[in-house]
DNA sequence: TTAAATCTTGAGAGCGCTCCCATTGTAACA
DNA sequence: TGTTACAATGGGAGCGCTCTCAAGATTTAA
C-alpha cells in the first residue's frame, strides 16, 4: 500500500524529492500549479510520509509520551487518572501529537521504561503525573536527561521542573471552611497518602482552616486514607469511635467508601455525619446523597500540560512554568447545607 | 547527553559499527572478550539506540498502536476502559513494546488518526476496542492497509480479523439463568446500546434463558441503556411500573444506577427488587449491597490481545483467530441468593 | 601439517526523509 | 536591454541504524 516513498511521488509528479518535501510539509516557494499537481498525486496515491525517515532527520517524533508512574497503580480505581488521560490524548489529537503510553506497574517496568523514555528521538517530551514521593527518582533521572517535561501535580522538588497543578492548601481549606460554616463541631479528615504532596497539602488546609477560627486539632478525627473506596471505608470505620460530626475526605472515592461506612453503622449522611469531598468526578452524583465536593479541572489539567509541554519543546527551557489552576466547591446534599 | 552513536561506541571500543550493533542486539558471533568491553563503554557512556534510526532501518517500530474509537466515550465513567488499557500497557511492558494511544472523541480526530495510525513504520501493529457498529468503517480502513490488528470484543464484520471476546450470550445466559434458578418471576433487563454487538448479544442471552424455560418475553421488562450509571437509573426508573422482581444489567455501571432508582423509589434491594450485573469491576462491591455479576477477564483481554497481535507481526498473517475467553458467575448479595 | 569448515569482524549500501546550497527561472528596476 | 533581486527547483549530504557480503582469524578434521 503505502511503502510509496517521497522519491515515487517526486517521479510521478515530474518533480523532485525536495519539492514534494516543501509541498508535505506546507513551506512556501512552490508554484501554485505545481503544488496543486502534487497534492493530487499524493491524493491519488494515498501516500503518507514515512515517520522514521521523517523523525530521524528532523529530529522530531512529535510523540509526547505520558508516565503514569508505580505509585499510580490504583489506575483504574481512580477516574481521576482515565480523566486526566483523556484530557491529555485530546490536546495531542489537537495539536497533531502522539500519546505513547508507559503505565508503570512494578519497580522492572521502571527500569525497562526509562532507556525507551530517554531514547533520542522517540519521544519529543514527557508529562509525568506525580506528586508522590517515589517518584522523584523518574523525575530526577528525566531532568538529568535533559528530557522537556511537564509534571501534573506538585513534585517534591519542584525547581526545575514545570508543573500544573491546583492549590491543595487552599482547596482543602475552603472545603473544610464550608463545614465550619455550617456550624459542625467535630470535624474530620480523610487524607490521602502521606507520601503524597497532595496527602499531605490538603490535610494542612484542613489543619489551617480550624486554626484560623480557633479551633483545636483533634488528632483521633485525623485517618490516613489511600485514595481508594476501600481505604475510606476502614478509615472512616476507624473514625467513628471519635465521634465526627462531619468529615472532608481527600478524594471523592474516598468519600464514597467513607459514607458507606457511615451507613453501615447505622449513621445517616448527612444528618449525622456529613460530608465533603474532593475532584468532583462522575462518582460524586452516583450515590443516593450527591457529594458535596471540590471541582478540580482534571481534563484541563491534560490540556494545560500538553501545552506547557510543547511550549517547552518548541521553544527551549525557559524558567520553569508553576501554573496552578483554580478549582471550585461544588455544594450538593452530603454537607447538609440545605437543612442548616 | 545520550546524542551517542553507534559510531562513537564503535570508536571507544575499538571496533567497527557492526559489532556495537551485534552486541546491543545481542546476536551471537561476538567473542566473548569484545562484547564485554562493548558493553562497559555502552554502560559507562549511557548510550541508547536512537530509536527513529533503528525503525527506518529494520522496519520494525517495536510500537502497539490502542485505539478507542468514538462510541468509547464512555472511556472515563466506565472503569472498563482503563482496566482494558492498564492489561494492554502491562503486556506492552512484558513484551518490550511501546504503547501509543488513540481516543478518538471526534469525527475530526478520527480523520486525523488515521493517517497517523497508517503512516508506514510508525506503528508495527493495532488493537481496537470495539463491537460498536460506527467502528467498522475504521476497522475497514485499517484492513484494507494491511495493518496487523485485532480487536477487543466482537466486530460487527469478524472475518478477516482476529479478535479477543467473551461469549456474551451465554454469560448473560448464565446470569439470567441463575435468577430464574432463584425463583424470580419478573426478571427484566437493561441492555447496552443496540448498536453494539456487546448489547445485542447479551439481550440474546436474557431472551434464550428465558424461553428455554418456557417463560414469555415481556417487552416492557426490556429497556435500553448505555453503560452509563445515569443511564442504569433512568432506564430503570422506566421499568419500575412493569414491576420487575429481577433484573439484568448489561454492565456493573448500569446496575449500580439502577440500584440507586430502586432505592429512590421506596425499594429494597434484593428483597423487592433482585439484580446481576455484567463485569465485575470494583464498582460491584462498592455499594451497601455487594453486586451479583458475571466476571470477564478485562485486563487478561489485554495481555491476550497484545499476545495475538506480536504473533501476528512476527509470524504473518495467518488465518484470523478468533479467541473467546471464559466469565464466571461471581454470587454475592444482590441476586438474594442467601435468603432462597 | 594442510585443507576445509566455522567463527569473528569490518565495510558498504541502503532505509526515506530534511535541509542546505547551488542553479535556474522570472520579475523588477534602472 | 542589461542588471539585480528574489522566487522556484533540484541535487547532495547527511540523520544513525541494520543487514548483507566478503575478508580475515581461528578451529576442526584429515
Amino acid at each position: 500500500m503505502s511503502n510509496l516513498t517521497l522519491e515515487d511521488i517526486a517521479e510521478l509528479a515530474g518533480v523532485s524529492r525536495s519539492t514534494v518535501s516543501r509541498v508535505v510539509n506546507e513551506q512556501p516557494n512552490v508554484r501554485a500549479e505545481v503544488r496543486k499537481r502534487v497534492l493530487e498525486v499524493i491524493q491519488d496515491t494515498g501516500y503518507h510520509p514515512n515517520f522514521a525517515a521523517r523523525t530521524l532527520a528532523s529530529q522530531r517524533s512529535w510523540t509526547l509520551g505520558l508516565i503514569l508512574p508505580l505509585s499510580v497503580s490504583f489506575f483504574f480505581t481512580d477516574p481521576y487518572y482515565p480523566n486526566l488521560t483523556k484530557g491529555i490524548a485530546q490536546a495531542c489529537n489537537q495539536y497533531d501529537y502522539t500519546l505513547a503510553f508507559f503505565l508503570v506497574s512494578s519497580k522492572e517496568d521502571e527500569e525497562k521504561m526509562f532507556p525507551r523514555v530517554s531514547r533520542h528521538s522517540m519521544l519529543d517530551g514527557v508529562i509525568v503525573q506525580s506528586g508522590h514521593h517515589g517518584d522523584q527518582g523518574i523525575i530526577g533521572r528525566l531532568v538529568d536527561a535533559n528530557m522537556p517535561l511537564v509534571v501534573v501535580g506538585r513534585p517534591f522538588r519542584s525547581d526545575n521542573v514545570s508543573y500544573v497543578d491546583i492549590d491543595n492548601v487552599n482547596s482543602a481549606y475552603n472545603a473544610v471552611a464550608h463545614l465550619i460554616r455550617l456550624g459542625y463541631q467535630r470535624i474530620g479528615t480523610i487524607t490521602g497518602p502521606g507520601a503524597s504532596t497532595v496527602g499531605i497539602d490538603r490535610k494542612e488546609g484542613y489543619r489551617k482552616a480550624l486554626i484560623d477560627r480557633g479551633r483545636a486539632i483533634d488528632e483521633s478525627l485525623i485517618i490516613e486514607g489511600d485514595f481508594t473506596e476501600a481505604g475510606g471505608y476502614y478509615a472512616m470505620q476507624k473514625m467513628l469511635s471519635a465521634k465526627p460530626d462531619a468529615v472532608f475526605a481527600a478524594s471523592d472515592v474516598t468519600a464514597f467508601g467513607a459514607m458507606r461506612a457511615v451507613r453501615d453503622a447505622g449513621l445517616r449522611v448527612p444528618d449525622d455525619v456529613a460530608f465533603v469531598g474532593f475532584d468532583d468526578l462522575p462518582i460524586a452524583t452516583m450515590s443516593d446523597i450527591q457529594l458535596t465536593t471540590i471541582r478540580q479541572p482534571v481534563v484541563s489539567f491534560g490540556a494545560k500540560a500538553v501545552e506547557i509541554l510543547i511550549d517547552l519543546i518548541e521553544n527551549g527551557i525557559i524558567p520553569p512554568r508553576h501554573i496552578i489552576m483554580d478549582t471550585e466547591l461544588v455544594i450538593r446534599d452530603s454537607c447538609g447545607a440545605a437543612y442548616r
